[in-house]
DNA sequence: GTGAAAGCGCTAACAC
DNA sequence: GTGTTAGCGCTTTCAC
């Protein structure tokens, strides 16, 4: 059977009052009753019910973290870092896969906030505003992570896409590269466009022309990255900007088959994660932009139980910068 | 202000009873009463609270998951798996991350067993089995993985650690390497012991010496992979068994900034996350243990969910097989 | 075919 | 310094 606390007052002969009290430390409680009451908790080995007390304070101790892939390098590290922060102060991290699916996360939201979680923090794989708006209740705590909306009515933390872009496309068009391609994200995602922005931006300032044949996606259609290349190869690219971590592996690995010789042939630029394996041993050969994982992590752990504690305060974006490793540069060892 | 149930059934003119079985089929409600209990939820925007319920019910819908390395491709993958089984049955993943430190899986344990989740999943880091079995409540539901106990009292599922590691010596040894290293890794996991065994009976059955020295642990006290391969470099290895994904990128870059060259001077044998992009790459070059991680985490996530429902059930063991690439074999593209 | 009402275990007024 | 007690929102037994 259940130990429950008037178990416990019954034998220790105080109120459940002064039990609650006692292991709440919610008000004064001389030492001498303390003691009865922990001794009776010892012996019958009783453990406050979780469910009862969220039930009771409506306090759920607990954070929602939507994710569009958890087994990826990148949201692996971020949920660390979330998990460690919620983790130092007593909160729990619950997990949810979109899969890069609005249905699934819109069934995640809806079923999270429904009085499972105190907060949510979501990398959202939605591009209407309207449509994500309209599943928060209202008040409810939620930070946005990685990607954002144009309507900035939510807080936010994500990374600068922007700038290390526009850099590595400056960087290349510096060392005389005139045909630079880019191989994109999902085009549906802000990172996505930002980036694309950049890109354009760039190899305008740069007095390059744009040819709109190598500005490529990785969309779920367009499966081989392999395919990519070939395209991006056979209308003479001599640079091509890697937009996900994940494509990077592919890139390296059919560039090297066909005998293509990086960066001699052809320069890469990659996003990469800090402690991706191929960071370790091909860092060397091209510029590689390392996104400040577990700060970001970090920070939406914190700004999501500032938020739990006051939803009220005004909304804020934050913009984290990236780190850039130019090819050559020493690798910094990683545990 | 929060709606609630008796709001609905107040505005629908019926009980609260009625309310609730609608909701939940639970017993028959005419349809033109159904019809009245859905407009009024419609209406008010109603949603059940999720805690009140789990107070009222004792099922929260949650299963944890204690995990040693949260960020990591093998625990990433396999989380990735359980919560594609939860989700399906309407179940929520809470993630813990125990950083492989004995103190923070007991804290763990002791929260996630309190009231917050129906089942547990443990690749627990612990070697003191009565410690562990002490911490778990009478009857609670839990399914170890990937990592056991000598007392085989809870179920689990894990992968053969021996078979592979079997197979690997026996393949370098009938191809005449002499001194086989190995670097396994935290000594005290069960994983790593089975896999040294292996390692030993192998050297034995092929007629090779085993040389204590050969055998190296990836431990936090010796800091540096390059620190071991150095070591096993220079008693004379010609081949080398690696027993974690995370070292084998370390290992890679090392031998090749040495200049060694793999498989000419050094033969590498290594388990490998399926999705790795080391295997995309030097899947060629070396043996990998592939482990069938979803498969895994899968299996794991059914099995958590079937003691749900029968905590009585006998403890069983699973064991899954790992898959064995041979160097030189195709590697199947991965999305 | 539906309603009334008793709690689940806990916290937090309010009372003394 | 401690006790009494009213619920939190829901499910479910018992009754009609």
């Amino acid at each position: 059977m259940k130990v429950t606390i008037s178990d416990v007052a019954k034998l220790a002969g105080v109120s459940t009052a002064t039990v609650s009290h006692t292991i709440n430390s919610t008000r004064y409680v001389s030492n001498e009753t303390k003691e009865k009451v922990y001794q009776a908790i010892q012996q019958l080995g009783y453990t406050p019910d979780a469910s009862a007390r969220s039930f009771r304070t409506g306090k759920k101790k607990t954070v929602g973290f939507i994710v569009p892939d958890i087994s990826s390098k990148f949201f692996g590290n971020m949920i660390e870092a979330v998990e460690s922060c919620l983790a130092a102060q007593g909160y729990h991290l619950i997990i949810a896969n979109s899969k890069e699916d609005a249905d699934r996360e819109e069934n995640n939201i809806r079923l999270l906030t429904a009085g499972l979680v105190d907060g949510l923090l979501v990398a959202s794989t939605m591009d209407d505003f309207q449509r994500f708006d309209a599943l928060i209740p209202n008040g409810f705590p939620v930070v946005l992570v990685d990607r954002v909306f144009d309507v900035k009515r939510y807080p936010s933390v994500c990374v600068s896409n922007f700038q290390p872009i526009y850099r590595s496309v400056c960087r290349l068009a510096a060392r005389g590269k005139q045909r630079i391609g880019i191989i994109g994200g999902l085009p549906r995602l802000s990172s996505t466009r930002e980036r694309i922005a950049a890109y354009r931006e760039a190899m305008q300032d740069c007095g390059l022309k744009v040819d709109e044949a190598m500005i490529r996606y990785k969309t779920a259609e367009v499966e081989d990255t392999q395919q990519c290349l070939d395209e991006l190869l056979a209308i003479g690219c001599d640079a091509i900007v890697i937009c996900r971590t994940s494509l990077a592996a592919d890139a390296l690995a059919y560039v090297h088959k066909r005998g293509i010789r990086v960066p001699e042939h052809l320069e890469l630029v990659t996003f990469l994660d800090y402690d991706s394996s191929l960071n370790r041993i091909y860092a060397g050969q091209m510029d590689c932009i390392v996104q400040p994982v577990a700060e970001l992590g970090h920070v939406a752990g914190e700004q999501i139980l500032a938020r739990i504690e006051e939803p009220d305060a005004p909304a804020f974006e934050k913009v984290l910068t990236s780190a850039y490793q130019p090819s050559g540069a020493a690798v910094a060892s990683n545990r």
